[in-house]
DNA sequence: CCTCACACGTGAGTC
DNA sequence: TGACTCACGTGTGAG
């Protein structure tokens, strides 16, 4: 029997939720109402049919979920979820970024228009992605970059704990951005510390996760540190 | 018992961010695989420890997917995902108005006499979508969550020296606001340290003042804090 | 075989 | 009280 209505069977956007299985009604009425455990039953089969409503509505707002965002990796749940989170994040850096354009367009109105080079902003993640990747690449080398000497590790310590330590020279608001860096990330943190001393800045982050993610948790700490430096770059206060 | 993770948080505003949920893991039994019924308990206690660890994982997804959108009405497990739905739609439709106003102020950029002195040259779009940027954005990522159980403690401890150290409950972007208010101080710092551990969040600064500004020094601090609770606070509809 | 993801029924807790 | 939500353990089917 399908016990699964998220997998196989809703694999197109069509919405139709419907049961698939039409066993509440041969369940709600299949024990008799008079016996005083049939009372019981009542109240207990009452209970399944909500629940067993309960469960459904929230699979129906799950997918609902995943309806509306555009590139779902997998249909598991979790994942569903997961991309939702992922897809926020970046309208919301893509929100900070335009807003900074419009401030710029609004107050600057200045002749130089070289920063803003009339490339849509909002094409989709597909495109976000490549420039990000861009501004990274691009990032690398620009040396106005608030955050710099930037020295990052990421090791595997066992016991599903990645210790992230980064140093880097400390300027004014260098210790915000980090701050920011990480708390975007929406990482496990199990403890941070940073520290800022003689001109330097060191950060330490204790990050529940699997050994498996080490490579995948510093490219994110990196794309996230670039795009800060990016921001900074393109919004210039 | 202990059932349930939400239902506490959803009793009060109380919102507890990182996990601290993810303490107990380390339950893992070995059986002799040998016996027969070590062999089935063993598979039998996987399988549940396999399910409640999914279990978990998706709980803390759906409750990062909360921390990322900013105004959810009820704890409800449906309906953070409702709200997310919401939200992003909301997003969604700010995005298109906003391309639209780039488009247009680019255009006009070109053929432009009178920009930017007021909002006259955007019409009632640019009013609506920029308070509504404003608002996204000045909560940065999420939710509205002011600097709670604060603590602060002043000494001079000689040698030109005053010790200040913070702790606070530990909510979303409370480092980065932390660490923007002493930014904004423009103190002489000797040397910061800042640490995050089990949802409290301790701050120690060394500060280079003589003894008799330490009152004034604390003033100054709780202004400082204040101050960001205040613009907080502001952002309410 | 075993892992993963799921739906299910049930008891416990809340308002 | 009953109408809610939730976590738990279990059975099942796919890979």
């Amino acid at each position: 029997m399908e016990n699964d209505l998220v997998s196989k069977s809703q694999l197109k956007p069509n919405l139709e939720i419907s049961n698939s299985w039409g066993l509440d009604e041969a369940l709600s009425g299949y024990y008799d109402s008079s016996s005083p455990d049939g009372a019981q039953s009542s109240a207990a089969s009452k209970n399944i049919v909500a629940e067993r409503d309960r469960r459904k509505k929230l699979n129906e707002r799950l997918f609902a979920l995943r309806s509306v965002v555009p590139n779902i990796s997998k249909m598991d749940k979790a994942s569903i979820i997961k991309d939702a989170i992922d897809y926020i994040q970046e309208l919301h850096d893509q929100e900070r970024r335009i807003q900074a354009e419009i401030l710029e367009l609004e107050s600057g109105k200045l002749s130089n228009n070289a920063i803003c080079d009339s490339e849509e902003e909002i094409p989709a993640l597909l495109r976000s992605k490549k420039k990000k990747i861009d501004q990274t690449f691009d990032s690398g080398e620009a040396r106005a970059s608030p955050i710099e000497d930037l020295e990052l590790g990421v090791s595997y310590v066992g016991e599903n704990t990645v210790v992230v330590s980064v140093t880097c020279s400390k300027r004014r608001d260098t210790m915000v951005k980090l701050c920011e860096a990480f708390e975007s990330l929406n990482l496990k943190i199990i403890t941070a510390n940073i520290t800022a001393v003689s001109g330097k800045l060191l950060k330490t982050v204790f990050v529940q996760a699997e050994e498996e993610e080490r490579d995948h948790l510093k490219i994110q700490i990196e794309t996230a540190i670039a795009a800060l430096n990016d921001r900074e770059n393109s919004v210039s206060l």
